[in-house]
RNA sequence: GGGCGGUUAGCUCAGCGGUAGAGCAUUGCCCUUACAAGGCAGGGGUCAGAGGUUCGAAUCCUCUACCGCCCACCA
C-alpha cells in the first residue's frame, strides 16, 4: 500500500522524474521508415539568456506538443540548441572586459575570440540545464549550436551556394548604422521608439541672388550640412519655374540644384524636400535616379566628419544645436513645430540608428520571398492561427534586400577572400590595410572590399590567390547576420548540406513553435532558405503564440522590474503549476498577462489531482483490473465513462488546432467538475456505505460486483485523465500513474510518458445512452436543489433530513430514478429517508422546491422561517417569470415559430412548460406558507 | 498613413448567432477520514457606445471612442 502525503509536494516528485525518463531513453529518436515522424527543431535560445517566462511559454508548448505526439505513437523528435547572438552575446562579453577598463580593440580579434569562447564554455548552456528543469524531453544527444563544427559548415556552404546563384551580393548602400555596437542592421533588426521631436522649417535662398527662397521641413537639421539638391514633385505648379534653377545651401555655402522626383509628396509640408543622400534612405534612391553627388556628413562613429566643414567632430546632438543657433543667426529659420515621429533605434542597445552609406553584403530576397509566400498560400506552410497569415504575407512580399554583413567579431566570418596582389590597391591603401589590419577604420574595409580583387568566394580559406598564386589574401572582415545561420537551422541541425537519413526522414519538420516577435526575423527566413537549399520548405505547421506580459500588459524586462522568474514560481508552486498555468493562459492570437497569483490556480489544481488520486488509491488496495462485464455498471459508471471518452475527444480536436488553453481547460473543468465533484462522491456510496466511513459495518462491504464496478471506473477514468493530463503536467501524472500501477499490481518498467495515451477499456466499454445522460441530468438537479434549500434554511450541513417528495406530476421515468437511484440523493443531499407523498398530503412546516418534476420538501418542524421562506421562494418566483415572459415573447411572435429552426421551437417550448410548471408550484407552496 | 487585436462580474480573462461563463476576490454554512491549496450554497453583468443584418446579436456588418501591438523611404 502507497502511502501519500495529503499535500502535493512538486519537489520531492520533480527530482527523480526527469533523470527516470533520460534513464529509459525516452527522449531520443532514430529514423524508422514504419514509423511517422513528428519534429520540432527548437527556437534555439540565446547563449547569453537565462530562462525568462517567454521561454518557459515556448518551450512548454513545445514539450506539450512532442509528448502528446509520442504517446499518440509517434516518432517524436525533439532537437535543443543555443544560438550564438551576435551582438547580443558580444555586447555581454565586451561589458565584461569594459569593468576591466578594456575594449575589444586592446585584445584583439583573436584573443578576444578566445575569451567569447571561453564565456560559451562556461556559462553558454545554462539555459538548455533550465530547459530540462522544466521537463523538456529534447533529444539532448542531439543538442547543437549555431557556430558549432556541422552549423558553420552549412553556414559556409549555404553563402558560397547562394553567392554563386547570384542571391548574395555585396552592394554600397545605404544601411541602419548602430554608432554604439558599430556595424550594421537589418531592417527587421530596428525598434522604432515613438518621439515628440519637432520639424523645422529652413529657407533655402535661390542662388540667382533674387532673394527669393525655397523653404524645406525637416526633423534632422544637423543632416542639412549634407544636402545634395532639393526635390520636388514634377507637377507641382508652385515649383513649375524653379526647373533649372539652383540654390544656396545655408551654412555650407554650396550651390545645390532643385530636381523634380515623383517620390515627393506636393501635400507635405511645403512639397519641397531637402535631399541628403548619405543620411536618408528616400533621399539616396532620389540620388540615384537624379544622379546626384554624396556628401556623407555623419560618420560611423556617430560624428560630424570633416565634409561637415566647421562643425566636423562635434556630436550629432551639439551639431544639431549649432546648426539651428547659426541658422537662426542668418535668419535661415522660419519657424520651429512640434512633431511626433518614430526613430530607428537599436533593436540590442537601445540607441538611435544613424542611416550611413557603407558596403556591406546583401541576400536578395524579392524572388525567394514570393516564394515563401507561396507556399503559405497554397498551405504548404500553414500558419496557426490564421490571422498571422496576412501580416506574414504582407511582409513577405514587402521587405528590401537582407543586409548579411556585421561589423562585429563574434558570428561566421564571411567566407570571402581578396587578393591583395592581383588588386588595384596603390601603396597608400596597402599602407592604410597595414596599419589597420583588423579594420577598425570603415574606410580600410572599404579599400579592401571595392578596390581589391574581385571576391574569392570560398567555403575554406584559399590560402593562396586562385588567380596569381600569391599568398597575400585577405579574408573579408565581417560576420555574418545572427540571423542568416538561424535561418538555416532547421536544415543545419538535420545534416544539412550532407544528404542525411535524418533529413530524408525528419524534413520538413512538423511544427515550429514560436512567439509573433521573430515572425519575420526568423521564421520567414527559414522558408526562404529551405525552399532554396533544401528544396522543400522546413515545417508543414508555424504555430505562433503571445507575448508574455504582466499584469498591466507591459513586456516584461529587467529595466521595469516587473519580470517574474519561471524559477522562482517553480519553487514556490512546482513546475507543473508553471506549466498548467501559462498552457491555459495561452490563448490563440493574444498575449498573456501574468502576475504571481495567476500560478495559484494551477497549483490547486495539482494538489486537487493528488489528492483524488489519493482517495482513489487508498481505495484500490486490494483492487485488481477486472474488465467487469459491462451490466454490472452503475448509473454514474456509464456517465463518467462517457463524459471522460467526450472530454479526450475534445481534447484531441484543440490539441490538433493548436488550442492548447482550450484543451488544458477542458480537462481542468472534468477532473475537477464532474470526477472530482459528482463521480467520485458517488462512488463512495458503494465504497463507504451512504452514511460515510463511520458507518459501521458498511451496508455494502466493498467485495460486491457493485464495489468493484465503481474500483474499475475510478481506475480507468484516473488513468484515462493522467494520460490526457501527462503533456501538460509531467511530472505530477508520472508519479501518480506509477503508483496507480503499482497499486494495482500492475507494476511495470515503463513510465507515462511512453504509455499510449488511450485506455481501451473506457473506449471499449459500452457508452452511456441518452437516457443515462438525461437521467444523470435529474438526479444532479435535484441534489444541487436540496441542498439549496438546506443551506438557505440554514440545516446544518451534518444533519440528515427526510426528504419528501410529491412525484405525482412526474414523468414515470424520473419517478422511476429516484426509485432506483434514492442513494445518490441520499448520499450527496445528506437525505436520511426519501418518501413519495399524494398530491393532497401537504407537509407541514417544510421548506419546499422544484427540481425537474419533482416537488421538494423537508420537515422542519419549529425550525422554519416563514418569512425568510417566503422570501426565497417569492425571489425565484420573480426570476422565473422574467425567463417566462422571454420565452413568451419568443414563442408567441409568429416568425420564430415560422423561420427559426424546429429544433430552437421545440426547445423554447419545452422550457416554456418546464418553467411554467415550475413557477406554479412554488406559487402554491407560497400560497399555502400564507396560509400557515 | 495602413493593418491586426482588445473593450464581458470588483480583478484576470473564456465564450464569438439560440436560456450570460470560469478562476481569483466577496457573503453564509461546514475542520463531512481524498483534498481548508478543500466542500456546499449565494451575491454580483443594460457583454465600450451608436446604427444595421436576422425570427433572434456579447457573438455577424458599419461607424465612433478609448487601449495595445505590428507594418510603412512619417521630409
Amino acid at each position: 500500500m502507497i502511502e501519500l502525503p495529503s499535500i502535493y509536494n512538486p519537489e520531492q516528485t520533480e527530482s527523480k522524474r526527469y533523470d527516470v525518463w533520460m534513464k529509459h531513453g525516452l527522449f531520443g529518436s532514430q529514423p524508422d521508415p514504419k514509423r511517422s515522424p513528428f519534429t520540432i527543431v527548437i527556437p534555439p535560445p540565446n547563449v547569453t539568456g537565462s530562462l525568462h517566462m517567454g521561454h518557459a511559454l515556448n518551450n512548454t508548448l513545445q514539450d506539450v506538443l512532442i509528448r502528446w505526439h509520442k504517446m499518440k505513437g509517434d516518432n517524436t523528435l525533439w532537437i535543443p540548441g543555443t544560438d550564438h547572438g551576435g551582438i547580443a552575446t558580444q555586447n555581454v562579453v565586451e561589458k565584461m572586459l569594459k569593468k576591466e577598463g578594456k575594449t575589444r580593440h586592446d585584445l584583439g580579434r583573436e584573443t578576444f575570440l578566445k575569451r567569447m569562447w571561453r564565456w560559451r564554455q562556461d556559462t553558454g548552456d545554462t539555459i538548455l540545464h533550465q530547459l530540462r528543469k522544466i521537463g523538456c524531453a529534447c533529444d539532448w544527444d542531439r543538442t547543437r549550436f549555431t557556430m558549432d563544427e556541422a552549423s558553420s559548415k552549412a553556414v559556409m556552404t549555404a553563402f558560397v551556394e547562394l553567392y554563386r546563384r547570384h542571391l548574395i551580393y555585396r552592394g554600397r548602400r545605404l544601411v541602419n548604422w548602430c554608432p554604439r555596437c558599430f556595424t550594421a542592421l537589418a531592417d527587421v533588426e530596428l525598434d522604432y521608439v515613438e518621439s515628440a521631436g519637432h520639424l523645422w522649417h529652413i529657407r533655402y535662398p535661390f542662388a540667382d541672388g533674387s532673394g527669393r527662397t525655397l523653404v524645406v521641413a525637416t526633423t534632422r537639421p544637423e543632416t542639412m550640412l549634407g544636402d545634395t539638391a532639393v526635390a520636388v514633385h514634377p507637377d507641382d505648379k508652385r515649383y513649375a519655374d524653379a526647373r533649372g534653377k539652383t540654390l544656396r545651401l545655408p551654412l555650407m555655402d554650396r550651390e545645390i540644384p532643385i530636381v523634380f522626383d515623383a517620390a515627393v509628396d506636393p501635400a507635405f509640408g511645403t512639397g519641397a524636400v531637402k535631399v541628403t543622400p548619405s543620411h536618408d534612405a528616400a533621399d539616396f534612391e532620389i540620388a540615384r535616379r537624379q544622379n546626384l553627388p554624396h556628401e556623407m556628413v555623419v560618420g560611423y562613429d556617430g560624428r560630424m566628419t570633416d565634409r561637415a566643414g566647421k562643425y566636423a567632430g562635434l556630436s550629432l546632438k551639439e551639431c544639431r544645436e549649432k546648426v539651428l543657433a547659426d541658422l537662426t543667426a542668418g535668419d535661415f529659420l522660419e519657424k520651429e513645430e512640434p512633431y511626433k515621429h518614430s526613430v530607428a533605434t537599436c533593436y540590442r542597445c537601445a540607441t538611435v540608428i544613424e542611416p550611413l552609406e557603407s558596403s556591406q553584403w546583401f541576400m536578395k530576397t524579392g524572388d525567394l520571398a514570393k516564394r515563401a509566400a507561396h507556399a503559405t498560400e497554397v498551405d504548404r506552410v500553414q500558419i496557426f492561427p490564421e490571422s498571422w497569415e496576412k501580416p506574414y504575407i504582407h511582409w513577405l512580399t514587402n521587405n528590401r534586400d537582407w543586409c548579411l554583413s556585421r561589423q562585429i567579431w563574434w558570428g561566421h566570418r564571411i567566407p570571402v577572400w581578396y587578393c591583395l596582389r592581383c588588386s588595384r590597391l596603390n601603396e597608400d591603401q596597402l599602407g592604410q590595410i597595414a596599419r589597420d589590419p583588423t579594420f577598425q577604420l570603415e574606410s580600410t574595409k572599404m579599400i579592401l572590399r571595392e578596390s581589391a580583387s574581385d571576391p574569392i568566394v570560398r567555403e575554406e580559406d584559399p590560402v593562396v590567390c586562385p588567380r596569381c598564386g600569391k599568398e597575400e589574401i585577405i579574408q573579408d572582415p565581417d560576420v555574418l547576420d545572427t540571423w542568416f545561420s538561424s535561418a538555416l537551422w532547421p536544415i543545419s541541425t538535420l545534416g544539412w548540406p550532407k544528404k542525411t537519413q535524418d533529413l530524408s526522414y525528419y524534413y520538413p519538420t512538423s511544427v515550429l513553435v514560436t512567439g509573433h516577435e521573430i515572425l519575420y526575423l526568423w521564421v520567414a527566413r527559414m522558408v526562404m532558405m529551405g525552399e532554396e537549399l533544401a528544396s522543400e520548405v522546413p515545417f508543414r505547421h508555424v504555430f505562433i503564440h503571445g507575448i508574455v506580459r504582466d499584469k498591466h500588459g507591459k513586456k516584461m524586462s529587467k529595466s521595469l522590474n516587473n519580470v517574474i522568474d519561471p524559477l522562482d514560481i517553480m519553487k514556490k508552486f512546482g513546475t507543473d503549476a508553471l506549466r498548467f498555468a501559462l498552457i491555459s493562459s495561452a490563448i490563440p492570437g493574444r498575449d498573456m498577462q501574468l502576475s504571481d497569483d495567476s500560478f495559484v490556480g494551477a497549483r490547486n489544481f495539482a494538489n486537487k489531482i493528488w489528492n483524488a488520486s489519493r482517495f482513489v488509491l487508498t481505495n484500490l488496495s486490494d483492487h485488481r483490473r477486472t474488465g467487469l462485464p459491462p451490466d454490472k455498471m452503475d448509473l454514474s459508471d456509464r456517465w463518467i465513462r462517457r463524459r471522460c471518452v467526450e472530454t479526450l475527444k475534445n481534447v484531441d480536436a484543440f490539441v490538433e488546432g493548436y488550442d492548447l488553453a482550450q484543451a488544458a481547460r477542458t480537462l481542468y473543468s472534468f477532473f475537477w467538475g464532474e470526477f472530482c465533484d459528482w463521480y467520485i462522491e458517488l462512488a463512495k456510496i458503494r465504497l463507504q456505505g451512504l452514511g460515510g466511513p463511520a458507518e459501521n459495518p458498511p451496508p455494502k462491504p466493498p467485495t460486491t460486483d457493485a464495489a468493484l464496478a465503481a474500483k474499475e471506473t475510478l481506475a480507468t477514468v484516473l488513468d484515462s485523465v493522467l494520460r490526457a493530463l501527462h503533456p501538460i503536467m509531467p511530472f505530477i501524472t508520472e508519479e501518480l500513474w506509477g503508483a496507480l500501477g503499482e497499486t494495482l499490481g500492475e507494476k511495470t518498467e515503463g513510465c507515462l510518458m511512453a504509455a499510449p495515451g488511450r485506455v481501451p477499456a473506457l473506449f471499449d466499454s459500452p457508452a452511456a445512452s441518452e437516457a443515462d445522460m438525461r437521467a444523470m441530468e435529474v438526479l444532479m438537479e435535484t441534489v444541487t436543489a436540496l441542498r439549496t434549500v438546506r443551506s438557505e434554511m440554514n440545516v446544518p450541513p451534518g444533519k440528515s433530513v427526510p426528504l419528501l417528495v410529491n412525484a405525482q406530476n412526474a414523468l414515470p421515468f424520473n419517478k422511476g430514478l429516484l426509485e432506483t437511484y434514492g442513494d445518490y440523493v441520499k448520499r450527496l443531499g445528506k437525505v436520511s429517508e426519501i418518501r413519495f407523498i399524494g398530491k393532497g398530503e401537504k407537509p407541514a412546516q417544510a421548506a419546499a422546491a422544484v427540481a425537474s418534476d419533482f416537488e421538494l420538501f423537508i420537515p422542519l418542524e419549529g425550525l422554519i422561517d416563514f418569512e425568510k421562506e417566503k422570501q426565497r421562494l417569492s425571489k425565484e418566483v420573480v426570476s422565473l417569470d422574467a425567463d417566462l415572459q422571454r420565452l413568451q415573447a419568443r414563442l408567441s411572435n409568429p416568425d420564430f415559430t415560422a423561420r427559426a429552426p424546429q429544433e430552437e421551437v421545440t426547445k423554447a417550448k419545452d422550457r416554456h412548460t418546464e418553467v411554467t410548471a415550475k413557477k406554479q408550484r412554488l406559487q402554491t407552496h407560497l400560497a399555502a406558507l400564507a396560509k400557515d
